[in-house]
RNA sequence: GGACAGGUGGGUGAGUGGUUAAAGCCAACAGACUGUAAAUCUGUCCCUCCUUGCGAGGUACGAAGGUUCGAAUCCUUCCCUGUCCA
């Protein structure tokens, strides 16, 4: 899923997503759009879809990852998250109930529950309240759904925690099976510890939910990673790196790495990747994109993003294909000798 | 011809006697980025050497002299640039 937080996937148009990309579904961010627009203000535009003019699905989430990268904006308690808001100071009381009904508001197509995520490392005590919190929030914002949501066809996913510890991710994924709910989420990864760990306690998680239901690892991650995740049962990810890393000049490609402020691509007339298909690969040289990004021009960060989510989207693309042919093994095989 | 103003590292531009190999910004070069406070952030950025250190030499603030223990900073002459006046 290409994030997009404010209610744009940066650099790319809903036209660029659809037609260029084919992306399915997009995320979007309860705090962010909080703030800004308003929850009110997109609920009256005709909901968020609407709003920003995408017509396929959105997943929202809760403000949970925000409880950790604002750490310093934010005061966690037993009934909810204080934030003081990135823009201007103002006091913002997040409750599983009140992010419930602003992802309501929003019309998500799934929506997040409030989770506490911590950064890494943190203490098994520190690690245990949060999940106990966690688990609280789910109970009550699940309750506050269930009374919303009739006819709304809403889906909300509850996030299993229980940091780096994986008698805490079990004990989380089980409490939260009681729920029922239709998809689950694996949250609290990618917060700083080594990538083995990440993959190790999604799968630990991973394996605990219903395998009929939408898995859902939240945060991750390389291109190379993406196979592992979806070999532990994981059906959905989301991540920044595509898009943030477009714009800062690293593109994914299927020789590797390729940082085009490099002086190497500097008389480069070959196309970013050859083996792609996208318009940037298709029509620019390296060379020119080197120079948009020299020049700060807008267009690279445009052509970049489009290659970027078009790499990462083919991976999971080819990989969706394998499945239904029955060849993932083979696919999952090939791709780590690579 | 005259009167002012000014010449600093790739660029711009601080610095007016010692803590200045010389701020900041830009450029250049390299790195980071994982449910986005990110079109962001970090590092390097005169040369040589080594025991790689808040290390040792060398060279450097238009040029050449001078004053001083010590000069990008003060003095003299020259060169150059800009603006204005004839």
């Amino acid at each position: 899923m290409p994030v997009g937080t404010q209610g744009t996937v940066k650099g790319l148009t809903p036209r660029d997503l659809v037609d260029g990309l084919d992306a399915k579904i997009i995320l979007a961010n309860t705090y962010h759009l909080f703030l800004r627009p308003g929850h009110e203000r997109i609920r009256h535009a005709g909901g968020l879809h609407r709003f920003m003019a995408w017509p396929r699905a959105i997943l929202t989430d809760s403000g949970g990852f925000q409880v950790f990268s604002l750490e310093t904006l934010r005061k966690v308690t037993d009934e909810g998250v204080l934030f003081h808001s990135h823009l201007d100071g103002d006091s913002h009381f997040f409750s599983p109930e009140s992010t419930v009904d602003v992802q309501l508001a929003f019309g998500s197509d799934i929506c997040m529950m409030l989770d506490e995520c911590l950064a890494y490392p943190a203490t098994r005590d520190q690690t245990l309240a949060a999940m106990r919190r966690t688990l609280r929030w789910a109970g009550a914002g699940y309750r506050h759904y269930l009374r919303r949501e009739a006819g709304l066809d809403c889906a909300l996913f509850p996030i299993v925690q229980g940091g780096m510890f994986a008698d805490l991710r079990t004990a989380c994924a089980e409490e939260l099976l009681g729920l029922g709910a239709p998809g689950y989420a694996i949250g609290g990864l990618s917060v700083g510890e080594p990538r083995e760990l990440s993959l190790e306690m999604a799968s630990v998680s991973a394996a605990l939910l219903p395998e009929d239901r939408p898995r859902y690892v939240m945060g991750v991650g390389m291109p190379e990673e993406l196979p592992q995740y979806v070999a532990c049962g994981v059906d959905m990810m989301d991540c920044v790196l595509p898009t943030r890393n477009a714009r800062n000049g690293y593109l994914f490609t299927s020789q590797g790495r390729v940082v085009i402020k490099q002086n190497r691509y500097k008389e480069d007339d070959s196309p970013l990747d050859a083996a792609c298909t996208c318009y940037t690969c298709r029509t620019f040289t390296r060379s020119y994109l080197r120079h948009l990004f020299q020049a700060g021009e807008i267009l690279f960060s445009m052509l970049a993003t489009l290659h970027n989510i078009h790499y990462f989207l083919d991976i999971m693309r080819r990989m969706r294909e394998a499945i239904l042919l029955g060849n993932f093994p083979e696919f999952l095989k090939a791709e780590s000798g690579r």
